[in-house]
DNA sequence: CTTGGAAAGTCAACAAGGCTGACTTAATAT
DNA sequence: ATATTAAGTCAGCCTTGTTGACTTTCCAAG
């Protein structure tokens, strides 16, 4: 099952052996695991309402970006106008996200979550964040900073940037 | 200090700053756009087949233990019989997977992939791990290391079980 | 001032892939 | 003998994604 071809012996001097394809695939596999074990939290709180995880992810980038466009956020969730739309329809619809039309050009729409959106909002992060302290916590920070960085290599160069821009807040 | 149990790392010194709740966002931000570039390449693959993720997961862990029952592979991919059986029933008509009657308990199926299903698979798994090879390479070795240190952290119990299972191989 | 095009929204139809519930068949275990 | 387990099936439902066609609103350029 192991694969030398991949990553031969030390090429240059460097140690290489976290390269091989057995070393790549238990990676892939804990990527897996992992996620599922990101989503479960907010999956759960989600059953209580009549939302999904297409919800939670509008809310989460509304609450990142108040005030953000509907196509930019079109953007960042990587879905069409359609399924976003029937998403944002029912949060707008039950009070949890307010629509504004924008002043400098009035086609577009300024997204912002309602107190009652914040509130949600709040359940269903904290309950991420828990999980995500408990790991950090466990793993300590040098294991975060090296997380962070293969996370960050592992993103198209146009979800880095969308990543990054959202670093310094801002729609 | 009565933390020491839980953070092995900063005891005395607590730095605890990579646990503040902007550096968790991060970190929970950092996944979902890590995991869109992660499923990306075999996804792109897929749609050249009528397969979808689903197809992808299923063959991913029948190549990983050959041999395994329907009811584990329920287990490690968390879903329901009725769903896994159509997907399952998909690759075995069209000669993917062989489902064979089990000698020891005949109730039991046990699933190989066939040449074309482990072609397949190399497909798969040679795009997806194109990308980690990338991004570990760019990372660099430590950085791996706590990458997967994090992940095992974030997973259900049950599933670093599993996870841990499938490090010696064979189901 | 007209017109082209962008942004947003809507309607309809469809598919993948989850789910529950009810039920059968076969084989093992008690 | 009977109960339990593994697998499979049928029917129906939901969420969330997709296309395609279309309208409305508005900005900006000719």
């Amino acid at each position: 099952m192991q694969d030398q071809r991949t990553s031969p012996h030390p090429a240059g001097g460097e140690n290489l052996l976290f390269l091989t394809d057995d070393q790549l695939r238990r990676g892939i596999e804990a990527m897996f695991f992992a996620y599922r074990g990101f989503t479960a939290d907010p999956d759960r709180i989600l059953e209580n309402y009549a939302y999904g995880r297409a919800h939670h992810r509008a809310i989460h980038f509304i609450n990142r970006s108040p005030g953000t466009t509907v196509s930019n956020l079109l953007d960042v969730l990587g879905v069409t106008k359609q399924s976003l739309n029937r998403v944002l329809r029912t949060l707008i619809e039950d009070g949890l996200v307010e629509s504004r039309v924008g002043t400098r050009d009035k086609r577009e729409r300024h997204l912002y979550l309602t107190e009652e959106g914040r509130a949600l909002e709040r359940d269903l992060s904290e309950a991420q964040r828990r999980r995500m302290r408990a790991a950090y916590r466990a793993a300590g920070p040098e294991a975060v900073a090296g997380f962070r960085l293969v996370l960050e290599q592992m993103m198209d160069p146009q979800m880095r940037a969308w990543f990054n821009a959202l670093k310094d807040g801002g729609s």
